[in-house]
DNA sequence: TCCTTTATTGACATTGTGTAAATAGACGCA
DNA sequence: TGCGTCTATTTACACAATGTCAATAAAGGA
């Protein structure tokens, strides 16, 4: 007696793969990417820790997998940077940077680990600088040359380093912040980064 | 013939922790932190793996003893923050950045390693944001709040968090270009930080 | 009922870490 | 010069986490 092993349960590779991707979540909301061990993920499933590497590289191909899960929700804030053009431009700041915000609160465990796991891998450290910082930082640095060009923001601006720096900026802030702890008030957390994109872009107060 | 093996030679404490942490700072030179393991770093000194563990705790003690031999600098940084103040503050905001600019070119490996060792070690991280950041933020957030006293600076500015984007802006901007590029052209790069920093503080152009 | 497919696992090899007992320079002293 | 102590250094080991692979056992079809 005793010795019965739980049976065996068969999941299609797609609800295998959920179900490891929840488990990672759910760890990451309240444990720190850093202390993400296969071993500890794979605990919170019903599967072995061998199982993971049938749908995973290594513990960073969560953090991968996660990040193109995101994609779409990425697609609609930049698009958002790119429309808001004209004269309502300067009102749309305000409004885009809440949206940002709102972003990195609801999403925060997740970008927070995509941060840290960028530290310690190649490929994440590419996707993240390039699918998402200098994405944005483009869409800004093309939004300040439009602006430069119908006389609405100075020509004396480095379009292409104000750029970078302010979604620079604006991401480490956020992490900082919101995505830190996201009950939060995010009034004055908005009202900063909105005085400085603002005061940068559109020179007198 | 041929098992004569090298003599050990014996060094004082403090030798052998300088030449360990030379070695160190030689492999960051064109290695990220993610691959520097003890046994690498031991390989370029004449000691063995295991002495590494008398002089260090684990290869995250390497950052942070090099964090506190640039702990002066930085004091003699911030001090410029807090010094520069009256009527030639805001002149004093492009010479500032400049010279964190150079800081950040000199020591670009090292800030490097600190900000990727921050993500996996929980201490590191602590002093990288109190001893570092969090000490930056409140001297510019003091010296906005003095600003405002002197009716230099809107008291519209959310002083402590304006203080803290700032800060954060320009360590990661500087950390993206002139420490990954000791080489490049600093004037671009102080140019738009500059800007902001000064549209932000002092309103109008 | 048998057979094929493949999701899953047990067992193993590997890598890097950290520790402790054993070894051997260097220095003081007779 | 030789002896003994001190301690810097190493050899050998235990451990933790990773990643792989051949073997196993669900599930579905013929």
């Amino acid at each position: 007696m005793g010795d019965e092993r739980a049976p065996r349960r068969r999941r299609s590779p797609e609800e295998a793969e959920r179900e490891i991707l929840y488990a990672a979540e759910t760890f990451l909301q309240d444990r720190p990417f850093r202390e993400l061990t296969v071993e500890e993920v794979m605990a919170r499933t019903g599967l072995s820790r061998p199982a993971f590497y049938a749908y995973f590289r290594d513990r960073y191909g969560l953090v991968r997998r996660m990040l193109e899960h995101v994609g779409s929700e990425l697609f609609e804030i930049d698009r958002g940077w790119l429309e808001g053009v004209g004269e309502n431009s300067r009102l749309g700041v305000r409004a885009t940077l809440e949206g940002v915000a709102a972003f990195f609160a609801r999403r925060g465990p997740l970008l927070r680990a995509v941060a840290d796991a960028a530290c310690g891998d190649r490929e994440i450290e590419r996707l993240y600088r390039f699918g998402l910082i200098e994405r944005f930082a483009e869409a800004v640095t093309e939004r300040i040359r439009k602006g430069q060009a119908e006389g609405e923001m100075s020509p004396a601006l480095e379009a292409e380093a104000v750029g970078l720096a302010l979604v620079l900026m604006t991401e480490r802030y956020l992490l900082d912040t919101v995505s830190r702890d996201p009950e939060i008030d995010f009034e004055p957390v908005v009202e900063a980064l909105t005085t400085i994109w603002e005061r940068t872009l559109y020179e007198s107060d």
